[in-house]
RNA sequence: CCGGAUGUGGUGAAAUUGGUAGACACGUCAGACUUAGGAUCUGAUGCCGCGAGGUAUGGGGGUUCGAGUCCCUCCAUCCGGACCA
């Protein structure tokens, strides 16, 4: 009887899939236990070996939680809405309806593959009416919903109309400080016609609509959220992203930037997941100040986080953009800024980040500081942002890098204030310095110095105090088809909300979804819609994956989004599985999310995820031709290094620019030749030679288009066509369908079976830590299966395993596994629990141990890594039930006690001998034990001991 | 430039609190069984050395009886964020 991995994983798969083994009720007197994975994008690409990591990680662990007695939740489903899907669609010219459902038949056969033990009753899908129905649902409660800053919280719409009526908004500030009216009072609001009221209620809606600066991605035809765009090209497709003015709607995270800050201290994340949040958020402290201007009525409002710095200020700087650019220029100076701001116009974003060139003009206006009364000019620069603080800034040349070198470039003079600390060459940003040059402060320390000028300004009425973010309200429309439909329509520049029973309002089918003639989305073309006035865009990809981990606890309710008792019993998920990539964008919506659904009363707690585990990205080698060995006319061997040698002429082989393995676009500019799928050909020194390449373009040849290889240059070697071959680099990749360096699963479960493979992915290293795929290590894994089957099955006799009483020894090695897989299981260190197993089977195969009495638990405790084996063994050696129902082994400390211990034996802490001594040794007698030793002895030399460390179980030290 | 992470054999990696560095595998080498093996089993395998022994966790320094682990410093790689005032 042999390990038929085949049939054994096929039937299980069948089995449990008709008993619904992996149903979970939301009705249990378990305690609950919810496990989460990140939920897929269903590209057309489909899996490879890169994302399974998380989950068969979050399948170990919902497997061990049942076993001890959790009720898991542990659900699955798919992020169908989106940008890539549309794209997808197009480009293969399906419509991504179809496409979607076609690439999620796929995902769902390589999951099932696997062995997971997902509970499909509640697979959802974003793109389902019947789930968008409840992101629609969930938008209108934050189009109804405002952020009072008095009680930091979500409240419904009609509170602040009602406070309106009565006070105006004199208890809540106005949250968009561009908008024309700041303040107003009962009478005035009640005078205001319903759009301009409407119009005011859309400043403090959670989701609003407003123009603003976005960003737009020509290429794919819509405006992108800024987690999208990375250095000035699209997250998708490295498209490039220009700024431009468009209606939008967005949620208005920035009111949220507190509590997201402060929801970090109290969830279980990595410190680096909470330092790019916090970062993202950009939190900082400082003033904005009030700089008066001679001979002008206006004042420059300058936002710094270094009030202290005030006497050092010898320049202003304001952004080109900035509103007072023309009206403070000085008649002298306005053509030079007319021309300056021309020039900067005609620069585009990326320009302006990619170059670091110094430029600038003075406009002629002086600014006076408010406390030396110093006349300061007034510059407008590019490397002044219009779009952060208050688009100007105070220039300390001495503090800051930046405005050095500004001073230097432009020679302006700069005033020391950090006395020694500032050495006349660079800026120094210390904040250590006591300060010099400043007036009243001359002496102070930097640090107490913010404190006493943010007094001395707001008792002046020239400053406040004032907190910064970096962070900017969430673009939340995307100009296309594939998304969410909003629930709105306008109605005379007014959006009029629908109301929860026309829910959902379904996507409609269309068989073109080109932009709409304006650049809105496709949703434009369609009379039908546009007739009944409805909103054009749609929602991003973020919008369904922000409360999907709400549906999966009652999926199936058709009355609301989740019932507050399901919610109530699952609450947050204790353990969310997946990649760093979505560490800014999905995790601080979801966050921001569920915080507005605990505001409003709809759910009970208001951080989604207690615990994050990011999973490593698991990467491909690349293989590329480095160096080519050739022969020239004259005989000689030459190295030829990629493409970028220049071949002499004489050559017996023409090589070079010819020379190339035309494979995929990615190599068009890199300096050595890509070849797909090479690692097997390759020899140690990672040499192909040519004997190997023939062998490999029979293979893959006609797959990957192998071009010009009659200029080839093969080395003859003295013993024929063997010793021909180049050498290639390997390096590490991003694993993607494009890149030709992708591993399918399915291959793997296919020749190894679904329980090596979910084995190996974890043997490779830890889960959170990033790794190279190499296939040549699952044999390991796949032999040890093997030889766990052989301690209960001979391939001649059969049956080996019996119902004999275990001995002192096998008792052992069991608990002693017990005690380390428990413990690394519930620690996420998977990797060392299979190593562990490995250690047990080899010890009982030592020890030719078949015993039942041993082999049962040890098969509970291998069913959540390897459940197809674990549970055929289970039936097989005649228990009853399921092994996925037994219950954990439980540990005994009495099977592991020793009552000696084998001590390396150190002199002056070198390791030179190992003697056994009984645990239960006094200092003294350990002591004589040791020193009448022969060998520690001979490495005393005759000299006297200074003393004996002995550490009792750990190891003993002579020191001379 | 800022922030984070990581540096251990030919490779993936262990070493949970400072206590025998390299567990467990891959690979390689030698051998056994075999018609054959890409099956299975046994042994060896950090490096130098015939050996005794020496030496070794990115480099340098420190604390300690003892450091991969703690401290200082430098270097390298990867991942984020970057004109953020």
């Amino acid at each position: 009887m042999e390990y038929n991995f085949r049939q054994i994983e096929k039937n299980w798969q069948k089995k449990w899939s008709a008993d619904e083994t992996y149903k979970v009720s939301n009705d249990s007197n378990r305690p609950k236990f919810y496990v989460l994975d990140m939920f897929p994008y269903p590209s057309g690409a489909g899996l490879h070996v890169g994302h399974p990591l998380g989950y068969i990680s979050s399948d170990i662990y919902s497997r061990y939680k049942r076993l001890k007695g959790f009720n898991v939740l542990h659900p699955m489903g798919y992020d169908a809405f989106g940008l890539p899907a549309e794209q997808y669609a197009i480009e293969h010219g399906i419509h991504p309806a179809e496409a979607t459902d076609v690439n999620i038949k796929t995902f769902r056969s390589q999951l099932d593959n696997i062995g997971f033990s997902f509970d499909w009753s509640r697979e959802l899908r974003t793109s389902d009416p019947s789930y968008y129905k409840w992101t629609q649902w969930i938008f209108l409660r934050l189009f109804n919903s405002f952020f009072n800053r008095s009680s930091k919280k979500a409240e419904g719409i009609d509170t602040l109309v009602t406070a309106f009526e009565k006070e105006g908004n004199s208890s809540h500030p106005m949250p968009n400080a561009q908008y024309p009216i700041k303040t107003f009072s009962a009478g005035q609001w009640q005078q205001f016609d319903e759009v301009n009221q409407q119009d005011i209620l859309m400043q403090y809606r959670l989701a609003y609509c407003g123009f603003g600066e976005v960003n737009w991605c020509e290429a794919l035809g819509t405006v992108l959220a800024n987690d999208e765009v990375i250095n000035g090209f699209s997250e998708r497709g490295n498209h490039p992203v220009v700024k431009k003015k468009l209606r939008q709607w967005y949620l208005r995270i920035t009111e949220y930037a507190d509590r997201l800050l402060e929801g970090l201290e109290k969830v279980d994340f990595s410190e680096a997941m909470k330092e790019m949040q916090t970062n993202w958020i950009g939190k900082s402290y400082g003033a904005e100040i009030d700089f008066k201007l001679k001979d002008q009525t206006e004042l420059l409002r300058v936002y710094t986080t270094r009030p202290d710095t005030i006497f050092g200020v010898d320049f202003m700087v304001i952004a080109p953009e900035h509103e007072l650019t023309d009206a403070i220029t000085t008649p002298a100076q306005r053509a030079a800024v007319d021309e300056y701001i021309a020039y900067v116009k005609s620069r585009s974003e990326r320009e302006r980040m990619a170059e670091k060139k110094i430029s600038g003009v003075d406009t002629g206006a002086l600014a006076i500081n408010p406390f030396s009364g110093k006349e300061i000019p007034v510059w407008i620069s590019e490397y002044v942002l219009a779009g952060y603080g208050t688009g100007a800034i105070m220039a300390v040349p001495c503090g800051d890098e930046r405005d050095f070198k500004f001073a230097r470039h432009f020679n302006i003079p700069v005033t020391n204030i950090i006395g020694d600390h500032f050495n006349g060459a660079e800026a120094n940003s210390t904040k250590d310095a006591k300060l010099t040059n400043s007036d009243f402060l001359n002496g102070t320390p930097m640090r107490e110095a913010s404190e006493i000028v943010i007094r001395h300004l707001e008792i002046a009425g020239s400053g406040t105090r004032k907190v910064n973010y970096k962070m900017r309200d969430a673009a939340f429309s995307r100009q296309r088809y594939w998304g969410e439909p909003f629930p709105i329509k306008w109605e005379k520049g007014i959006a009029i909300p629908l109301t929860d029973k026309e829910l959902p309002l379904e996507l409609p089918y269309v068989a073109s979804y080109k932009a709409g003639p304006e650049g809105e989305g496709p949703l434009a073309n369609i009379p039908a819609w546009t007739s009944l006035h409805l909103e054009t865009n749609t929602m991003p990809g973020y919008a369904g994956s922000s409360w999907y981990f709400l549906r999966y606890m009652d999926p199936g309710n058709d009355q609301e989004f989740c019932s507050r008792e399901a919610s109530d019993y699952w609450n947050q998920v204790d353990i969310y599985i997946g990649g760093t990539e979505h560490a800014v964008g999905h995790l601080l919506y979801s966050r921001m999310w569920t915080k507005i659904l605990f505001d409003l009363g709809h759910i009970g707690y208001d951080e989604p995820f207690r615990k994050l585990v990011n999973q490593g990205m698991i990467t491909a080698v690349g293989y590329y031709a480095k160096i080519l060995n050739f022969r020239t006319a004259d005989g000689a061997v030459r190295h030829l290094f990629g493409n970028d040698a220049d071949i002499s002429s004489g050559s017996e082989f023409v090589v070079g620019k010819e020379l190339s393995f035309v494979t995929d676009r990615y190599d068009q500019d890199s300096d050595f030749k890509r070849i797909p799928y090479a690692g097997k050909y390759l020899d140690v020194e990672h040499r192909m030679t040519r004997k190997a390449f023939a062998t490999y373009k029979a293979e893959f040849g006609a797959k990957y288009r192998i071009e010009n290889e009659k200029d080839f240059a093969w080395v003859k070697g003295d013993d024929g066509d063997d010793s021909d071959f180049f050498t290639m680099e390997l390096v590490s990749e991003k694993m993607s369908k494009a890149k030709y360096n992708s591993i399918n699963p399915d291959d793997l479960v296919e020749k190894y079976g679904a329980d090596t493979f979910r084995m190996y992915e974890m043997f490779l290293g830890p889960v959170e830590q990033s790794k190279p795929w190499d296939t040549k290590g699952i044999e390991g894994v796949h032999r040890f299966l093997k030889k766990l089957w052989r301690l209960f099955f001979d391939e001649n006799k059969g049956r080996i395993w019996n119902e004999d009483a275990a001995t002192a020894a096998e008792l052992k090695v069991l608990h002693r596994t017990i005690r380390k897989i428990d413990d690394d299981t519930e620690r996420f260190s998977f990797n060392t629990a299979v190593s562990n197993f490995m250690i047990c089977v080899n010890e009982l195969s030592d020890l030719k141990s078949h015993k039942k009495e041993i082999l049962s638990p040890l098969l509970v405790l291998l069913s959540p890594y390897a459940p197809h084996i674990s549970e055929e063994l289970w039936k097989a050696i005649g228990n009853e039930g399921s092994v996925l129902d037994a219950s954990y082994p439980v540990f005994d400390a009495k099977h592991v006690t020793e009552t000696s211990k084998e001590y390396p034996v150190s002199v002056n802490g070198k390791v030179r001998t190992n003697i056994s001594i009984s645990l239960s040794a006094t200092q003294a007698e350990v002591e004589e034990i040791v020193l009448s030793a022969d060998t520690v002895k001979k490495w005393l030399e005759g000299k006297p001991h200074k003393k004996i460390i002995y550490v009792k179980g750990k190891m003993i030290n002579v020191v001379v």
